[in-house]
DNA sequence: CCCCCTTTAGGAACATGTTCCGAAAGTAGC
DNA sequence: GCTACTTTCGGAACATGTTCCTAAAGGGGG
């Protein structure tokens, strides 16, 4: 624990710990045992200091998994961006996209107004990729916004849903899905019957993706071009 | 306390409760101090029994959340649908949306895989009529279990984002909406600048409900038609 | 009337996130 | 070296969801 040297002239009790350590502790123990696995007494443990000590250097435990959320995003490199307006947005929804994917936990961040609202810069380029390549389409500013929020709506869903739906233990009793319905009542979801987790444990976001784009655009411009 | 008298033939120890009665509870603490002070000792305080009573008549907090999202969708009235299948798809994911948004907490159960793992069947006639409606367009199976999943997915998506954003308390210091943006890295977001947080604010999810289902109607089904 | 078996009840205890508040460890002035 | 002030630390304590395990309350057979 080499604590700095007292950086001059500062005064009251030195920190025993940084923000910065608290992170690259945090992820050290995601990479070793699982993001569930973490926990602030544990984090502390880590760091060799007491578990409240943690909360002035975090606000709180979603403030710290915002935090490395931003830390992952700002280190992912950024795509080159197709020229084609529609292409450009699909490549930046679907950055986003996979930036949260690959974070299960993000899940439990998401939310709020997203990106916008807590990520810091490092994560905007995405946000402004969208909403530029709308306006190159010929989006009002207010369609532009539009269009990013529903692709955020639709990309957070996703994520969501399929971030959760394995989180049935294998040990509970909940069934995932019924085995029959009703043909009677739900005549089409009787057809379907077995085919049914098959079909949806398919990942179909980027065909949904494409599909989003071509009515919003289509539905943005009117009459022009 | 009227204890019913033995439900003859009966052997062990009566029950002092029953499911009904702690969703009757249940609810009658939502409505009078709201979602968030639902807890499970104060539940059980209301029905005058040990809080891991509980536990012998509901699996968990989300069981008992799914519970009562059951009881509320089963208890709203099926609206008229529309012939055209398009309009159809957009009424019966219209009155998804509702059904959720009105229940803030829903956020808290929501995913998995949606109505259809959990909800029981009350709330199946939305899939059905969604499913049933993408196929009279011209849908295969799989294509209208892609059409219901992405519009799940966009309303899922917009109901918890939506539910959370108003989840910061008045005296959090982290800022709603970053004041500024920087011009050169992101122009058209500084350009938005002070007017996103009322472009985010509206509510669009309809214009983007029927944009994606234009988008999704058009990719399905290719050259027929 | 007593003992066995079944079913439910509920207290003790634990893990977790979080708040409170007094103790600890420095610097600055004297 | 002492006192005052500033900043950080961290234990005690609390609310909550949850699991474990033992006690309670019945019926049935003898």
């Amino acid at each position: 624990m080499p604590r700095p040297p007292a950086p001059r002239g500062r005064i009251g009790r030195p920190p025993v710990t940084s923000r910065a350590q608290i992170l690259a502790a945090a992820r050290r123990l995601i990479d070793q045992d699982g993001w569930e696995k973490l926990t602030i007494r544990r984090l502390a443990a880590e760091l060799g200091i007491g578990a409240t000590t943690l909360y002035h250097h975090i606000r709180d435990k979603e403030d710290l998994l915002v935090l490395l959320l931003d830390q992952h995003v700002g280190q992912l490199e950024r795509p080159e961006l197709p020229s084609a307006p529609k292409d450009r947005i699909i490549a930046a929804a679907t950055a986003m996209h996979d930036a949260l994917a690959a974070w299960p936990w993000a899940a439990e961040v998401l939310s709020a107004d997203g990106f916008v609202g807590l990520l810091d810069e490092s994560a905007l380029w995405m946000v402004e990729a969208i909403v530029a390549a709308a306006g190159d389409h010929g989006c009002t500013q207010a369609e532009a916004v539009h269009v990013f929020r529903s692709l955020w709506y639709y990309t957070v869903g996703e994520v969501l849903v399929r971030a959760r739906s394995p989180h049935r233990r294998s040990d509970d009793r909940r069934p995932a899905h019924r085995k029959t319905f009703d043909a009677a009542r739900v005549p089409h979801l009787a057809a379907i019957g077995e085919q049914w987790p098959a079909l949806a444990g398919q990942d179909t976001y980027r065909d949904g993706l494409r599909a989003f784009v071509d009515g919003l655009l289509a539905q943005a411009t009117g009459p022009s071009t």
